[in-house]
DNA sequence: CTCAATTTCGT
DNA sequence: CGAAATTGA
């Protein structure tokens, strides 16, 4: 062993560009380990996830190897087997970045627990959003509950430094590095690739689109979004960076960022938000139909426009954010059905899918959330033909209506019967005691 | 300075 | 309606 050594614990900041927990280490110490535990209880929760974390893992080990170091792999309990190698190497410590979810802190805890037991330091470190929740406090309060006044301050906040990534990584002598297993099979066919160049490559090539974001954002079929949102959520690319690269922070799409950090920190200080409503007081009158329920999971409700959000989904583990919108308050606010296994279907599928964001907009949704204004609800066809006024998202993604022209794509029940009966594609669900005004 | 009343405003 | 800022005692 030689030099002082200590070690970066990766978690979801599967990058080396703009990592404070690695660019510290690596400027402080002679010796850095950077490690990832792969943590067996998180193993099934998606599978796409699972791929997209292995394909982000294999990037990292490899930019790692390129820079003199490795990414050293262990699997078992994150805590135990982080502990079991800093005193294996003899390290004075171990850097993190913090996050906010229930299992984040409680991994914290217990790593705190165990550093001061073994006389090694913990530090936390940021870089999981542009502000570090709690970093912003309303007058009284220990967090923000709506989103406009968050984003006033968070906009003339001070934001920490963008760091470089490492000019050089040096293990420490006779570190075993471990393997990366064969990489997981996924369950959607056209998922995208994790990784921090491919993260780097997609926000390059679309950034010149910010200046016609207005106009795009909500295109369904125009699909000229940025597409960045799973590259955020395993920190292949630096929240920051990505605000920075964008320039202005009153951007729209700046915006957008800003309500990722504005969930964060209502997360961090309401842990529970992925199960209970945030609001209290909040009316939770969801009706009980298990059939409902399956057909809005499988994109069969027989109202395109949500069929195709959810067939897209499956497609791609990955869903426009006006058709996650229009399928969630398809869910809640027409269908009358909890928000919970909406937002347990989204968890299963989505490349993006976090505690903070998909709870979060969940509930907003739901209108159990942090909105104080009752929530209107929203008109699917309306909804379609707005966003997708040439019906193509919903015959891109509902091959059953394909031959269907135009906008009449969206209210196949208004068809003549002849030719509704070519179609093989259901009626609209029916909700006892509704009668929505799209179908009168 | 603190704290309560009042005003403003909400993807 | 309730959160957050502002005003005022």
């Amino acid at each position: 062993m030689s030099g002082r050594a200590a070690v970066v614990l990766f978690t979801r900041d599967l990058r080396v560009h703009d990592h404070p927990a690695l660019a510290t280490a690596c400027a402080a110490f002679d010796r850095v380990v950077p490690l990832y535990v792969l943590d067996p209880a998180l193993a099934d929760r998606s599978a796409n996830r699972t791929r997209f974390l292995h394909q982000s893992l294999a990037e990292l080990r490899d930019t790692l190897r390129g820079l003199g170091g490795d990414l050293v792999i262990r699997r078992g309990d994150p805590v135990a087997e982080t502990i079991r190698v800093a005193r294996e190497v003899d390290a004075e410590g171990i850097g993190l970045s913090a996050d906010v979810s229930r299992h984040a802190h409680r991994r914290e805890r217990r790593l705190r627990a165990e550093c001061d037991r073994h006389r090694l330091f913990l530090r936390l470190f940021p870089g999981v959003t542009v502000v570090e929740p709690g970093e912003l406090r309303p007058g009284g309060g220990d967090h923000y509950k709506v989103f406009t006044p968050y984003h006033r301050v968070w906009s003339a906040a001070r934001w920490r430094e963008e760091l470089a990534a490492p000019r050089r990584v040096t293990l420490p002598d006779g570190v075993a590095v471990g393997r990366l297993p064969a990489l997981p099979k996924g369950e959607s066919p056209a998922a995208v690739v994790g990784g921090e160049s491919v993260g780097q490559r997609r926000l390059t090539q679309w950034l010149p689109t910010l200046q016609r974001y207005d106009d795009i954002h909500d295109d369904l079929a125009g699909d000229q979004t940025s597409r960045l949102s799973p590259y955020l959520r395993f920190g292949c690319l630096s929240p920051l960076a990505v605000a920075n690269r964008a320039g202005d922070r009153g951007h729209p799409f700046v915006r957008q960022l800003c309500w990722r950090d504005f969930y964060y920190q209502v997360t961090a200080a309401f842990p529970e938000i992925a199960a209970k409503a945030y609001r209290r007081g909040a009316t939770e009158d969801w009706r009980s139909d298990a059939a409902a329920l399956d057909a809005w999971t499988e994109g069969r409700t027989g109202m395109p426009i949500v069929d195709a959000g959810m067939r897209q989904l499956h497609a791609e583990g990955w869903m426009h954010n006006r058709a996650r919108l229009i399928t969630a308050g398809y869910l809640t606010k027409v269908l009358g059905l909890d928000w919970r296994p909406g937002l347990a279907v989204f968890s299963r599928w989505l490349l993006d899918g976090d505690v903070p964001d998909n709870s979060g907009n969940w509930q907003w949704v739901a209108g159990t959330g942090n909105d104080s204004r009752p929530y209107r609800g929203l008109n699917p066809v309306r909804q379609a033909e707005r966003y997708d006024p040439d019906g193509g998202y919903v015959r891109r993604w509902v091959p059953e209506l394909a031959t269907v022209a135009g906008k009449a794509v969206h209210q196949p029940w208004r068809l003549p019967a002849e030719v509704r009966r070519t179609l093989d594609y259901p009626p609209p669900l029916e909700v006892p005691g509704a009668d929505p005004v799209w179908l009168r």
